[in-house]
DNA sequence: TTAAAACTATAAAGCTACTATAAGGTCAAT
DNA sequence: ATTGACCTTATAGTAGCTTTATAGTTTTAA
């Protein structure tokens, strides 16, 4: 299986393969005469585990972490849960400082309508004035 | 005043001065005859609007179109209105992919405990078997 | 058969918004 | 005269790719 079908089959760039064979996250293939890389099965795989921890949110320092613990499987599974607990966490901050910010530009937007000038923008003042709350 | 003064008063590194001007946010100050910036109160101001804008999570391409308008002060605000929209929607959906994301990091977490070995994690299996129920 | 299309390879730059480092010039005080 | 604090420019690093450039290979079609 050459590079392109493997890009096709898991959904991603042939870029972003070779990208992720480059940081060490998918082991490198065997190579044709011409230089082709080969991909097994395992390549497979590994990819497609690479992209739904992605889809999760996960850092590639993170995935590369939770690679080395599937290389080690009799060690207990604690360092892994502890590592989604800690993910969940740094997301649950950012919902909280978006959702902070959004009020706070709402209450920006709700001082200006559409029929004015912009040097009389309710929003631009906001801003130029600097009475923001901070979080 | 020169450029370590101006970062003090605003709270900004010096550098992040020097970068906004070369970002084209910032006017190029005159200099000293040794080459040092000189920065007026007008320069702090317009670092000021910056930072603002940069804390409302609006990003420099956003903050030249702000500034665009402000220097055409007498068309009609619909456009900063416009601007600061599509920002709270960007900033909404953003909230709503990240609380999607907690949910399945949550339920992806619940499914281990901490007294397994990695060949039987849950979350490892989880991730690995892919019934990842998407957005 | 040959020429174009499609695929592969590497290397390097671009994206965002800075931050950090290097190597050096300027200035006040000691 | 030299230390230290400040200033200058240029360059590289951060995250996770994407894009571009340049070139070699394979497949397909005329
Ligand atoms: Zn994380
Ligand atoms: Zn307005
Ligand atoms: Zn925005
Ligand atoms: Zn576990």
């Amino acid at each position: 299986m050459r590079i392109g079908q493997l890009a096709q089959l898991v959904g991603v760039e042939t870029q972003t393969i070779r990208f992720y064979e480059q940081q060490g996250l998918l082991p490198p293939p065997d190579r044709q005469d011409n230089g082709y890389r080969v991909y097994t099965e395992k390549h497979g795989e590994g990819l497609a585990f690479i992209r739904r921890c992605r889809i999760l949110g996960l850092s590639l320092a993170e995935i590369h972490e939770l690679q080395s613990y599937q290389d080690d499987p009799h060690q207990p599974c604690t360092a892994v849960n502890a590592l989604l607990d800690d993910h969940i966490s740094h997301v649950r901050s950012q919902i909280t400082a978006l959702q902070a910010l959004e009020k706070q530009l709402v209450s920006l937007r709700a001082s200006c309508n559409d029929d004015r000038g912009v040097e009389a923008c309710g929003v631009l003042a906001g801003i130029s004035e600097g009475n923001m709350h901070q979080q």
